[in-house]
DNA sequence: ATGTCAACCTAAGGTTGA
């Protein structure tokens, strides 16, 4: 089965685009993040159409997680990490979604941008990163076999950008975000991608802005991350790269997972 | 600061977030 990650960036901008790439990939589950719609607006007859059962969280404007999956619907377990955002009084955002399918757990995320840095946009990022990482603890107690993927806003190596120097300032790739990204690897989380292409040159995203897709100044920070058992039954892992050169694309591409049966 | 884009507030154009 494949198991997929897709910030779509704005479901309704977006929606021919995706329902395209469901059509000609049919990933068995689909995690998207940024959605940017309440609830309400989420178009799930669209994806009924197709063969797509949705769970989502919504959120007006910005942010927002959904879980696709072909013919059964996700029986959702968790939604949030009980983390308020980081202005006062607003509540917890919309990037955690937590759902049981086919045996396995499938947790997507959002993680905070984190820009600028310093400041407390940044300090919620390295928060937000803590209670991720005592929710893997939680999951890993469990012995389930898990992924927990998604937009993680973290260029974990210099290998994953096109220039550390031109990218050095960026929250993406502090060594505070970096350590915390190792920390979830070194408690046993397998990186999907990074294993199969070790020597790096992976992009997942490439800014809308002074044609980085043109140049292929990109990096990589949708990640994949397996729990040991799924690690094993890995197969292949991969990037739907041509969906970047598409007409009204997302600026992030489809990441993926094989997993055996 | 930027060769950009999406959504929102509000009524064509600015603000926010990425």
């Amino acid at each position: 089965m494949r198991i997929a990650t897709f910030n779509i960036n704005g479901i309704k901008a977006r929606l021919p685009r995706l329902l395209e790439w469901l059509e000609e990939t049919r990933p068995t589950v689909a995690c998207l993040q940024e959605i940017k719609t309440m609830d309400e607006g989420f178009p799930a007859e669209e994806f009924e159409k197709i063969g797509y059962h949705a769970i989502w969280h919504g959120q007006k404007s910005f942010n927002g997680v959904a879980i696709l999956a072909d013919g059964e619907k996700p029986k959702e377990i968790q939604r949030g990490l009980g983390i308020d955002g980081p202005r006062d009084g607003e509540g917890e955002q919309a990037r955690y979604l937590e759902a049981e399918v086919k045996g396995l757990r499938i947790c997507n995320l959002y993680l905070p941008n984190g820009n600028p840095h310093p400041g407390p946009k940044f300090d919620y990022k390295l928060a937000w990163m803590e209670k991720l990482r005592a929710r893997m603890h939680d999951i890993w107690a469990e012995e389930v076999p898990a992924v927990v993927l998604g937009d993680f806003n973290v260029i974990p190596e210099d290998k994953d950008v096109w220039s550390p120097k031109a990218m050095a300032s960026d929250a993406l790739m502090q060594p505070e975000s970096r350590d915390a990204y190792k920390r979830m690897l070194a408690d046993g989380w397998t990186d999907a991608i990074d294993t199969l292409n070790p020597r790096g040159g992976v992009w997942t995203y490439w800014d809308y802005q002074a044609g980085a897709w043109q140049r292929d100044r990109g990096f990589r920070i949708d990640h994949l991350l397996l729990s040991p058992e799924l690690a094993d039954r890995m197969t292949a892992a991969g990037v739907d790269k041509e969906y970047r050169g598409r007409e009204k694309s997302s600026d992030h591409t489809p990441v993926w997972v094989e997993i055996r049966d």
